[in-house]
DNA sequence: CGAAAATTTGACATGACTCAACTGGAGTGG
DNA sequence: CCACTCCAGTTGAGTCATGTCAAATTTTCG
């Protein structure tokens, strides 16, 4: 089970794990290869699966009004990710969460990981750091969106993510920050 | 203690109340009144209270390199409020949290409420709302920012928080759209 | 290799900002 | 009760950042 290890790993920082608990992670985690432009999860849909990423990427969005997809976050390499909201509320989702590249990932579903929260300390620690840091990133996000234009927010993604440029298409990146792609172009110059 | 009937109505809205509990919910909360302007947190400062707004209102910021406030969210009657982020991490806060005009609040230590949170399912249940309603809130936002112009920010502003403008200084609100005073004022006109 | 998509670039339009001047109301002291 | 001051809010003129649309160029991928 060679996959394990990023996610092991993962799991270490927050909390000490024996051979007795990575055996019950390994027999609750699924592993699952996606190619690109895939989705996970769909509007409308319930979000019913925790996802962890060990190679290539995924973008959440919602589509608006006008038809245009607002990027809220892209999930890279040992992270994991879902629609939280649908995820907690077994409400359906207003987002969708596709693949932007080939992705190879562990998926674990929601009742399964609930029952691992309540029975690992390991697990119960993983929960809350990634409501704890999804609530403290989207904050960072609304002070950027707020108080910075559009090279400023540039400079910050390239901090975050550092050669998100040449592995995610900049129409993507664009909608992400906020802007449109023709003003990405422009702006990267004066990187 | 007449005080309590909204924070009653506001947690039995999640969860039945009982006279027991309600009997410790009012030895765990003080009440408080603080005058315009009053801090209830300074950045620097770790946020230890937990805050329930009878009247009045606050607001949370942030002060950014050019000395501006970015204000993240305004407070009303019957919320819960903190910096939940320093709150959870007992790390210092990097925002604000002022009253905009006098206001009346029953504020509970850390300590206190985090006992009543593993002890009674009332408060559990309260504390968990907020972690997802602060998530859910946070979201929002983000999309505002990221898919609205000036007056659709507007616009959906006085459809949360009708009647906002004549009771916050409009210098406030323009920050929270993260818009001049002056371009808040033009726009109220095309309303 | 060739078609389709992504990116870049130019010309122009526009939304929002800046700065300064003006207006009006709230509070204060005589 | 008036006059004065002090902010908050409004308004006008000019500027700047970013958007729009079309065309040229490059990249991607079947």
């Amino acid at each position: 089970m060679k996959e394990f290890g990023p996610l092991y790993a993962y799991i270490e920082k927050l909390h000490p794990l024996n051979e007795e608990v990575k055996e019950r992670i390994v027999k609750s985690f699924v592993f699952k290869r996606i190619s690109k432009n895939e989705f996970l999860l769909q509007e409308g849909e319930v979000c019913k699966f925790n996802y962890f990423i060990l190679k290539g990427s995924l973008r959440l969005y919602k589509i608006d009004p006008k038809g245009e997809e607002l990027i809220r976050y892209f999930a890279l390499e040992n992270k994991f990710v879902s629609n939280l909201t649908s995820f907690i509320t077994g409400l359906p989702s207003e987002e969708f969460i596709q693949a932007n590249e080939k992705t190879e990932l562990l998926y674990i579903p929601k009742a399964v990981f609930l029952e691992l929260v309540e029975n690992l300390p390991a697990i119960n620690r993983v929960y809350r750091n990634m409501l704890e840091k999804a609530y403290i990133t989207s904050q960072k996000r609304i002070y950027q969106f707020q108080g910075l234009n559009a090279v400023d927010r540039l400079r910050w993604l390239l901090e975050e993510y550092p050669g998100i440029l040449s592995r995610i298409p900049n129409r993507l990146v664009a909608s992400y920050l906020g802007i449109t792609p023709y003003t990405l172009s422009r702006i990267k110059s004066e990187l």
